[in-house]
DNA sequence: TGGCTCCTCGCGTGTAGGTT
DNA sequence: AACCTACACGCGAGGAGCCA
């Protein structure tokens, strides 16, 4: 039994903190749930289909999103992938991005893939109180240069156990949440008119360039153009999320 | 579920050179 | 001058597997 995308098209449409997509390997979206309709701020799937990226999102989004499905569309497999995706009321949400080749016959045919919400901590979790002591100590010291071995120290767990507790309760690895709270801060202080290199410092990377590196893997564009971007309002009132 | 080892690979780093 | 990108290299993070 093969499911087919149309079906897992419906599904998904249920999924309202779920985006799914289907493109082929020219980048035009030939499926694509309400969720990501609703994010592009349209009516209809019909105005989704047959576009790219390129045409849908904003080029300094676009252009990034256009450069991973190249990516996918060689072979490469995407597994939840720390994104921040700019919704249509232009604050930003964090997301898990996945997304594979569509293979048929033997040949990639497309892009397939999902996009999912970071949720809520799970707070009933025995250990949550030691994470949560763990998350305050890296929400304070992200500008430092954080271990993860001196995380489980803290926490009096091993570093597989502190691994694994925290894609439980947060969904993400140690490192991804510290990356998650260094962008948090880099995007707070990349609208006031510090310097590219002053905020890399101030938010724990080591240098400008490799600030501006994972900036632009997390976010989809580089420091300075998401600064222009988040000064701009009217004009962009919908930068919607996809991957 | 916890603890441990092994191994792969992705990320951080430093540098150079190009662009704005 | 400030910023961005590409590349090479080393190391630590994280996955897999096993056992208790």
């Amino acid at each position: 039994m093969k499911i087919s995308a149309d079906e897992l098209e419906s599904l998904f449409d249920a999924l309202p903190d779920v985006v799914f997509f289907v493109k082929d390997t020219a980048g035009r979206y030939t499926h694509a749930n309400l969720t990501l309709v609703r994010r592009l701020g349209l009516k209809q799937r019909s105005d989704i289909i047959g576009k790219s990226v390129t045409e849908l999102f904003p080029a300094a989004m676009g252009g990034s999103y256009a450069a991973q499905d190249r990516r996918v569309v060689t072979g490469e497999v995407i597994e939840n992938q720390l994104e921040v995706h700019i919704f249509a009321n232009r604050a930003p949400g964090w997301c898990l991005t996945c997304k594979r080749p569509l293979v048929s016959r033997g040949k990639i045919r497309g892009v397939i893939g999902i996009s999912r919400d970071l949720g809520l901590p799970d707070g009933k979790h025995p250990v949550y109180d030691r994470l949560k002591r763990v998350l305050a100590y890296m929400q304070e010291n992200y500008a430092e240069a954080i271990r993860v071995q001196a995380l489980a120290e803290q926490a009096g767990l091993s570093i597989a156990q502190l691994e694994r507790h925290f894609r439980r309760v947060f969904q993400l690895t140690p490192q991804q949440v510290l990356t998650k709270l260094r962008i948090e801060a880099a995007m707070r202080l990349l609208r006031t008119d510090q310097t590219v290199a002053s905020i890399s410092m101030a938010c724990g990377f080591i240098d400008q360039s490799a600030f501006a590196r994972q900036f632009k893997a997390t976010v989809g564009m580089p420091p300075r153009v998401y600064r222009a971007v988040s000064g701009l309002t009217a004009k962009m009132d919908a930068l919607p999320s996809e991957g």
